[in-house]
This record gives structure tokens, C-alpha cells and sequence, in this order.
DNA sequence: CATGAATGAGGCTTCATTCAT
DNA sequence: AATGAATGAAGCCTCATTCAT
């Protein structure tokens, strides 16, 4: 019992051991450029130890994303647990949310788009799909809630809430892809911070009636 | 002569082939699955034929997103270019030439973020990187002299027009992005150009006084 | 460990395998023609294989440089051991050295020309450039003190030992390479070893007062 | 008549200018590195074109050791026409022309031992072959005629005189290739001339009796 | 469970050669 | 005869994955 619960733990630490070093390595690198004796080298493992808990490259890669999804929906499930809190409030909450999910993991958002676009590969096993899905999912529908709220009390304007989660998440990505690209075009100084303040500022001022 | 002009069309139509197929196979399978031969199988053509035109892989591609930022360049220009529209009615201009960049190829704009993403290489012709660099950079700021007009006139909040522009142009392609990537794994309909639209209002409702 | 120490032991012995592997590769088709491939098969291993124990293609073969001049090295030290032997006896050691240099591996003495000469890329990594020029200064400063002894003796002309070094190593390495080269030309008979026994004895008469 | 010679000659004096520019074209790159398109450029001609006048690369290459070699043979020719000029003014033409056959291609006859090293490929057609071994054995058999003249006179010690003219030929190619890859290695100053010089004294000194 | 050496498929790219103009 | 664009075979090398220890 206490044994078995023990290797348990110990292969939960050794997951996350693992997803720490991806984390960093396919940030450093992307994606195809980072390679499994990278990330093996970065979590002191051997690569094949990586296969033991991972069944390929991709299905490894998209544990992040899933691990940042999980934190979204932890943060969100939070903001969303006080019903009577004013709007207002929940919109600080929220936009607090994506802060500590952008400090969480910065690159790894961008990672994230990478993983969704075309250019992923369909290697995923449908348990993993399905589970990224899911949380992707359930992410936009507790912003979405959050938005409803608004609208139901007349403070915002009257659109499908899932829209405007939808656009709300997209203005965020966006932002931070595009900051970003800016930076390894430029090198200049990073503006980040402040351009999604602003940018948040203009999309509740945007949905405001 | 004559012959000499047939010969520099000739070879444009070869450029223009190759791109052409290129748009395709990287929008199908994105950069790195793409292979070489599969763009020269698509052009009909050799892989050794693409090289005569193209430097490598990686310029071949760059070569699609500078295409885009063009077109994209050219029509803010036209915009621009008659200093006293009013500026709603140079927005309304903006919107179109946005809307049109997106049917003038939707895939690649996703493409440009995998470019300028971190993973991308500097294989790039120092000559190809400035010219992204300029394009991109002109394009912003064609985006901000429209905002620049509003604000001046009153009509926009106070803030740095470039800062808005970069916010817009996130906000663009964070929706392409985020709807594509949605369909990835939805399969679901395509709401894109009506997310957009509503994604713009809220940004132009925004910044509004 | 003993379990630590096999393993170094079987990883040597892999390099040589593939060491000798490429020598008769190299042999037999020269730089150019030798494939990695070639070269994993004749060693039974496979191509990736080869990766692991040599960066390139050109710095497995300048490996075999090394290995050859290493056991040139090796000799000539030990005839400069003994300071009080006379020059002719010297000497005698020497061309025994050079006879058995050649007999250690006849062919990649031409390679070492190709190795050297323009042809040759800087894909080599500094180290190993740099080990072969040490190696190949330290065998003419062997070879030039053995000369230095005699021409201190009064036996030979006084001319500076190095330049007679140069010119020795010159007339044995032009004697393989032409001796070879008719071969290859001719098929005839292979004259090498009493060419050189004769090239040396008027190398020698001809330093001699 | 006329019309006909003149399209001879103007066949050879493209073959000339085509063999002008691969000479130069090998001895920067070697044959490896050399593309037919580099030549064909330096030959200010079109790749095609060299294909009216070369079968193949590797035929162009071996033509360039054939118009040395011709050169070559003239010079001893020249030298062993006066049956009565006395051996040491006959070794004073050797010398002299060895020293003008290098000058007047250095590189190429490096090149030479390439071609004829194992590397090179038994894709000459036999004519190119057969024609350069009747020129280098005919160049051999002027040196050995020139030595056989000192042995007859005494002068010389009695070896067989086509053994000394290989030997001969090995130390000047010897010494080229040798002080020619020490450059390579150490950029340092050119001793060639001098190197040469004590060789061929060295080697005299060291046939005669 | 962990290792890490070995694998081998596959990609990008070059370039000698051809052939329609 | 000359061109030069097109070809396509082939080479080097990488790296995800496996498997014997």
C-alpha cells in the first residue's frame, strides 16, 4: 500500500523532473529544434528514461500545454467560485489570472500556438487529445462565464459570451506572440507588460456598454 | 530585347510557381514537416530547380511572408494616402485591408509567427531579414498613422498610436491563430470572419472616447 | 570501477574498428569517393554510428593522420633516446623507422597529402588541426636532430638539420606517391622498397662531406 | 581548306581557354571543390559548352597534367638534343627546366598526384590515359637518359638510370607537395626555392661517385 | 527501472550532366 | 556551336526511438 502510493509519488516527481527540463528546453528552442537528448541532458536522465514516461516527443511536448491549461482552469475555477462578486472584481481576477499565467510559463504560451497550429502533428494519442481539448475547453467557458456575468447585469455589451472569451484569449496570445517576435526581430527593449495592460484596458473598455 | 524580357518573365512565372506551391505544402504541413520534394513535387518541378531560385528552405518560406507583408504595405499605403478622409472612414479602409490580407492567404499569416518565433533560423540572407524587418515595420506604422489621425482629431484615447497598432495587429492575428487553431482540434465551423469582425468593433469601441 | 573501465576499453575499441574500417575505405577510393556509408558498412556498424565517435567525415580521416603519425612519433623518439649513439647508427634507426611507418599502413601516407593539401576543408575542429600540427613538427624536429648530431660530428654538411629534415621526409613521401601512382598508371611489378633503400643511400651520401 | 583550318584552330583556342580557367579553377579549390560551373564562369562560357570540348570533368582534369607534362617533355627533349654537352651542363638544363616546369604551374603539379593518386577515377577515357602514361614515361626516360650519360662518363654512381630518375622526380614532387602543405599548415614564409635547391644539390651530390 | 549505445530512415542540398532553344 | 535552365542521383548528417545490459 504505503509502497505502492510511494512509487507512485516518486513517478509523478520523475514526470514532472522531466516536463521541468522540456519546459525549458523547448523554450530555449521550439520545438523542432530541441531534441530529446537536449531535454534528457537538462533533467539529468538518460533519453531513453524519457520514454518510460513519455510515449514520443509530441506527446511529451503536449503535456506542457496541458500543464498550463491546468493552471488557467485552477485560476479560473477560483475567480469563478465567489458568484456574487461584481463584475468588475471578476475581471480584475481575470486579468490577474492571465498575468501569473504569462509569468508562469512565457514562452510556453507561444509553444502552446505552435502545438495548435497545422503544423502539429496528429501523433497524439486521443487520451491526450482529448484531454487538451477538454481544458482548452473549460478555460474559454470560465472566461466566458465571467463575461456573461457582466452582460447579464447590463455591463457589457449584449454578445455570445464564448465570442468574446474567444476574443479576449485571442488579444492575449496575440499579444504575446507578437511582442515577442518583435523581440527577436528588434532586441529592443521589452514592452510586454505594458502593451497587454493597455490591450486589456481597450478590450473591457471595447465590450463596455 | 525582347528576348531578354520573355526570359525575366519566364523566370518570375518560376518564381511565382514555386511560391505558389510552397503556400500550399507549408500551409498543409507546416515548416518543418514540409519537406523539399514535396514543394518541387507539388511545382512539378525537381528540388534541384527550387534551389536555382530559392537559397534554401528557409528563404523559400521567408520568401511567402514578405509576399504577404506587401500586399498588406501596399494597401495601407492606398489608406494613407488621402490625407483628409476622416478617420472612421480611414478605419473602415484599414478593416478591408486587413480582411483582404487574411483572403489573400489565410494560412500564412499563421506561418509569419512560426518565421519570427524563436525556432525559426538565422539561415536567412541578412538581405531577406532586413527586408522582413522593414516591411513589418512599415506596416505598423502605416497602422499607427491611421490611429495617430484619430487621436489627433479627438476622437481615440491619448495613447502612443504605435502601441495601438501593435495591439491591433495582435489582436488580428491572435484571432486567425486562435479560430484556426480551434478548428484544429474542433472541426467545428469556421466563425473566423465573424469573430473577427466582432474582435474589431470591440477594439475600435476601445479606443474610442 | 572494473564495469567502468570495460566500457572505455570497448569504446576504444569500437574507434579502432571504425578506424580501420575507413582506413581500407579510404584506401581503396580515396577522400572523395569513400562514403560514410561505405565506411559503416565495412566496420558492420551503421552510418549514425559513425557520429558517435568521429564529429565528420574529414575528422574521422584526419584521425588516421593522426594515428599514423603518432606511431611515427613514437619511433623516432626512441632513436633520439640513446644521445650517445653514432650518427650512422642513428641513422640507421631512422630509415628502419621509416620503413616500418610505411609498413604500418602504405597507403595513408598518400592520403596525408590529400589531407593536407588545398583540397582539404577546415571542418576539422582545432583540436585535432591542431594535434596533427604538433605531431607532424615534432616529427621533423626528431628527424632534424637526428641530422643535427651528425653535422655537429663533422660527418655531414653543415646546412640547417631542418631543411635536411624536410627534404628527407619530402624524398620518402614523393617515392610512396610516385611509386604508387605508377603502379596505379602501370600495374607493373611494385619496385617501392628497393627505390627507397636506393633514394635513401643517395640521401645520406649526398649529406655526407 | 582554309575555312576548315580556321575552325580547327578556333576549336583549340577554346579548348585553350577553357583549360586556362580550370587550371586556375583546380588549384584554388582542388578537383573536388572545383564545380564545372566555377570553371565555366572563369572561362567566361556557359557549363554546356565545356561539354563540346571535355567529355567530363574528370577528363578536362587530366587534360591539364597532359599540357605540363607536353611542356615537360620539351624541355628535356631540348636538353638531351646535344649528345655532347657534358653531364654537369646537361644536370644544369634538368635543374633548370624543373624549376620553369613548376613555375610554370605550381599548383598543378600537385594537382597531378591527385589525378594520379588512387583517388582519382578510372573514368579517363583510354586515350586521355594511354596518352598520359606514353608522356610521363617519356619524361622519365629524358631524365634517366640524362643520367645515364653521367654513369657512362664515370660520373655517376652505377644504378640503373630510369631508378634515378624516379627517384629524382619523387624528391622534386616530394618537396613541392611537402614544403606546399606546410604553408597549408603554418602560413608561414615560402622556403620552396630554397628547399629545392638544396634538394637537387644534395641528390647530385649524393649520385656522384 | 534506468541506461545510453546503436540504429536507420529521411531531409536538405550540391552539382555533373543533358537538352531544348 | 553555344546556352543555361532543369534534372535527379547521391552524399552527409541528424535524431527519434529501441533494446540489451
Amino acid at each position: 500500500m504505503g509502497i505502492q502510493e510511494r512509487k507512485e509519488r516518486e513517478k509523478e516527481r520523475r514526470r514532472q523532473q522531466i516536463i521541468v527540463a522540456a519546459k525549458k528546453v523547448f523554450s530555449d528552442k521550439g520545438f523542432n529544434k530541441a531534441t530529446m537528448e537536449d531535454i534528457a541532458t537538462e533533467a539529468e536522465l538518460s533519453p531513453g528514461t524519457l520514454y518510460l514516461y513519455f510515449k514520443n516527443k509530441e506527446e511529451l511536448y503536449a503535456s506542457l500545454s496541458l500543464r498550463i491549461l491546468q493552471y488557467l482552469n485552477l485560476r479560473l475555477a477560483h475567480v469563478n467560485k465567489d458568484a456574487d462578486l461584481p463584475p468588475d472584481k471578476k475581471i480584475d481576477g481575470l486579468l490577474e489570472a492571465m498575468h501569473d499565467v504569462y509569468d508562469f510559463d512565457p514562452m510556453i504560451i507561444i509553444n502552446m500556438f505552435h502545438l495548435q497550429s497545422s503544423e502539429t502533428l496528429r501523433n497524439l494519442s486521443p487520451e491526450v487529445m482529448d484531454e487538451i481539448k477538454e481544458l482548452a475547453g473549460s478555460s474559454i467557458a470560465a472566461i466566458a462565464k465571467i463575461f456573461a456575468c457582466g452582460i447579464k447585469q447590463g455591463a457589457y455589451i449584449d454578445q455570445h459570451p464564448t465570442a468574446l472569451a474567444d476574443i479576449f484569449w485571442s488579444l492575449f496570445s496575440g499579444v504575446i506572440l507578437w511582442e515577442t517576435s518583435k523581440n527577436v526581430i528588434d532586441k529592443k527593449k521589452d514592452y510586454l507588460k505594458k502593451t497587454m495592460d493597455l490591450a486589456f484596458k481597450i478590450f473591457i473598455n471595447g465590450i463596455s456598454k
